[in-house]
DNA sequence: TCTGGGGTCCTAGGACCC
DNA sequence: TCTGGGGTCCTAGGACCC
């Protein structure tokens, strides 16, 4: 029988912010990105007191807590910690997935006997990171992943918890659905019309029936019912998928010249991280949102593979061109995907010329120096910067690890 | 005084081809 | 008189996650 641990840092955002300035400590704080269109992305245990939740934004956080500080979140801190977590992991077992900045899996099925079990590897790994970062985390132990994530869940803050597999009945039995990780409101409330609420239920629904209403996922969801998990750990990170940015703007906007400069920004930030880790992609796809919150992608497959900026951006517009836009103009987000690997050799698959490439080399190389967007194209001089991103989508390396400098 | 940004996966319908 | 069937590619949108 496997052992996994998940490892989940509690408020970690903002339990770093509390121990980089020690007036933090102990009081409501929430860590938010800069504008004023942001929202709470982390709160401290002292403000989820008052109901402040993640997402919400910051009006109605102040409102229901008078005394919070809000702090502007700091990626380059949070990355640099979560690297430091995982040299700690390693440790224990080489089989480590960083599932997102602030959580992680780890498989000790094999090793866990070299340091007296998988209890104890938690309360290792508790204290080593209390001592050396002064954060708090929670420990959940199961024989999969679903099931640690849930024990970590239940046991949060501060905690750690074994639920081992004679015990998953009794812990699921009367848990509601929403808990499962993968069950989120849309299913929960399908669910709820088929009269089916807790884990328990969900575990004894007929296959067919569920499979019925749910299609392939219907059977998983009964497995999940019964504590069932056969997703393995994802130890080495595959190639991305996607790779995109999207803004809300500081004000909604109307006027073209304004929308196809944002639009430039952003396909240079795409393009840019594409050609840093060397990706291009065959599709490029618009997201526009209107004030009243209505949110559409349009997508258009080009000819070749790119991961030129003036290449992304004219076929961002070419998209823009062909939508009546009904309202001014709330966010925007440019993405490519469909992506293959920009190695040297193929560079005579792709469209574009070398001197271009050059061009874009030069202008990335003293971005990277001096900071995102000191080099960029008279058009967008004018705009404004993009807010500094804060996300917990972000990795300790590699692709996923967007770093956008102010 | 309003609601972020980064992703992945799945489904459904239409176009097109043989 | 009554409209194949399988496969692929494409787009849009929904659901979920941190």
């Amino acid at each position: 029988m496997p052992i996994i641990l998940c490892i989940d840092m509690d408020a970690f955002f903002a339990s770093v912010e509390q121990q980089a300035n020690p007036k933090l400590r102990g009081k409501a704080i929430a860590v938010i990105g800069s504008g004023h269109r942001t929202v709470i992305t982390t709160r401290s245990y002292e403000a989820r007191k008052f109901g402040v939740k993640t997402g919400m934004n910051i009006y109605e956080a102040k409102k229901l807590c008078p005394h919070i500080i809000f702090v502007v979140g700091d990626n380059e801190k949070y990355t640099h910690t979560c690297a430091e977590l995982q040299k700690i992991y390693i440790r224990f077992t080489p089989d480590v997935e960083i599932y997102s900045i602030d959580e992680a899996f780890l498989d000790v099925t094999t090793t866990h006997h070299l340091f007296d079990g998988p209890e104890s590897i938690g309360y290792v790994i508790k204290k080593e990171i209390k001592k050396k970062f002064g954060i708090n985390c929670t420990v959940g132990i199961a024989p999969n992943i679903l099931m640690a994530k849930l024990a970590s869940d239940l046991a949060k803050p501060d905690g750690l918890r074994w639920i081992k597999e004679e015990d998953a009945q009794s812990v699921l039995h009367s848990l509601p659905v929403k808990e499962l990780w993968g069950i989120g409101s849309a299913i929960e409330r399908r669910l709820g019309d088929m009269g089916i609420k807790t884990c328990g239920e969900l575990g004894n629904a007929p296959a067919s029936l569920l499979r019925n209403k749910f299609g392939i996922i219907g059977e998983t969801l009964k497995l999940m019912g019964l504590g069932i998990c056969r997703r393995p750990l994802i130890v080495r990170e595959g190639d991305p998928k996607s790779i995109g940015h999207s803004m809300t703007l500081p004000r909604d906007i109307s006027s073209r010249k304004h929308i196809e400069a944002q639009l430039l920004k952003l396909s240079e930030m795409v393009g840019r991280r594409a050609r840093k880790y060397g990706f291009a992609g065959k599709k490029v796809s618009l997201t526009i949102r209107y004030p009243d919150f209505e949110t559409f992608t349009k997508q258009a497959t080009l000819p070749g593979y790119t991961n030129i900026t003036h290449e992304i951006y004219r076929h961002a517009v070419c998209i823009l061109d062909a939508v009546r836009l009904k309202d001014k103009v709330r966010l925007l987000g440019v993405s490519i995907s469909s992506l293959m690997r920009d190695s040297n050799d193929q560079a005579t698959l792709f469209d574009y010329k070398r001197k271009e490439k050059s061009i874009l080399g030069a202008v990335d190389a003293v971005n990277d120096r001096y900071g995102d967007f000191t080099v960029m194209w008279a058009s967008c001089l004018e705009q404004l910067k993009p807010p500094s991103v804060i996300s917990p989508a972000w990795r300790p390396s590699g692709i996923r690890n967007v770093k956008i400098k102010k």
